[in-house]
DNA sequence: AATTTAAGTGAATAACTATTCACATAGAAA
DNA sequence: TTTCTATGTGAATAGTTATTCACTTAAATT
């Protein structure tokens, strides 16, 4: 009835936005186009107007995820500490990230995703290989600087990285945030740290 | 028409392999009712015979994937081997597990599951901590034949060891096959190993 | 001010969902 | 053989879903 019209530019971004915050607390079951209609305020046929299906809006919500995960890789890459600083940082950046938003997982790991087409899985693969060439690129640093064994891959090193996050996130999300994902993080980093750098005098 | 009559305790068995195997070659969102009905032979409304409704379904196929995961144990248990040997051969029947039948990795993220009533969720999650149990006890027969750190907590060590199979699960799934899985966990064992172990001579 | 454009509306559609129910009958028990 | 019961059937229901379309109209363009 009421409602101002806008521009697509700003609808696209609000909408992403809007589905985003409905996989956070209803899950992706809950993501439908009426959903993020009412969410936005207009009516579901007019989401048409600025996507071409829900599809598109996934597309969009993953794009989103990128760009947050991508933030926290900008706001520790000009830092003027050790590289392994650097990744103990990230860690922290990342389970924050999590913890403040379980859309992440969520839509991460959600049929949506994973169960979809192969395009739709192949642009979520392409962010995850995004993510892993960011930790292994600091992984190489480390290596150059003498800070980490130059026996390990920085690619292998850089899932093993992945790996103290992501079941986090998982088991944080199935105890209904009864996990205690600090303590954890804390935890699983010493492991890593021990597991990765170059040990006593050469 | 022609369908022979088979038991309840046949059909659900059926019936949950049925499950399972679907949501391996179509992912959650392909296991309906209907689905799982064509498979094993008979007609829709058949199906609730043998099950109350589709939650029901979906529990069975959780306890037919803890049963799956349990065998591990099982495999492991009683083998006259160091505790760390254990550890590492158990890595191996998780990886060989989800590369035969990424049902598993599908079902426990999906939001079927996380998505569904809180009930679904303390399922799956008494699962999880189930495979953490196991793995705990594990570590703490380690500990105390002095293989294992004792200044690291069992509880804190089996999520990490978690950390080696979930994450390379996901990557591998995404990827369609082509990350080597196999490599990944004997790459991520030397990090967990080194991480963990008692190290030198006291 | 007149015209064009693109955003929003409400109704309709077609496909799918889980689930129920009256009925039929195979196979076990009597 | 007859009776009973539990398994299977086909049709119906009520719900949700994404998506289309003819239309209205706000706001930008001329």
């Amino acid at each position: 009835m009421a409602t101002k019209r806008l521009g697509t530019g700003i609808r696209r971004d609000q909408i992403a936005e809007a589905a985003l915050e409905i996989v956070r607390s209803k899950g992706t079951r809950g993501l439908s186009v009426a959903a993020v209609a009412k969410k936005v305020g207009i009516v579901p046929s007019a989401v048409y107007r600025h996507f071409r299906n829900k599809d598109d809006i996934v597309t969009a919500v993953l794009q989103l995820i990128q760009s947050r995960l991508n933030a926290n890789f900008q706001a520790v890459k000009h830092q003027e500490i050790d590289a392994l600083d650097k990744l103990h940082r990230l860690l922290h950046h990342h389970i924050e990230l999590i913890a403040g938003n379980n859309a992440i997982p969520r839509i991460v790991f959600s049929e949506e995703v994973l169960g979809g087409m192969p395009e739709k899985q192949a642009e979520l693969y392409a962010i995850i290989q995004d993510v892993l060439s960011h930790v292994a690129a600091i992984v190489g640093d480390a290596q150059s600087v003498g800070a980490v064994r130059k026996d390990l891959s920085p690619e292998d090193v850089a899932v093993a990285f992945f790996g103290m996050i992501q079941p986090a996130a998982i088991i944080w999300h199935l105890s209904g945030g009864a996990f205690d994902l600090k303590h954890h993080a804390e935890s699983a980093w010493r492991l890593f740290y021990d597991a990765v750098r170059v040990r006593g005098e050469p």
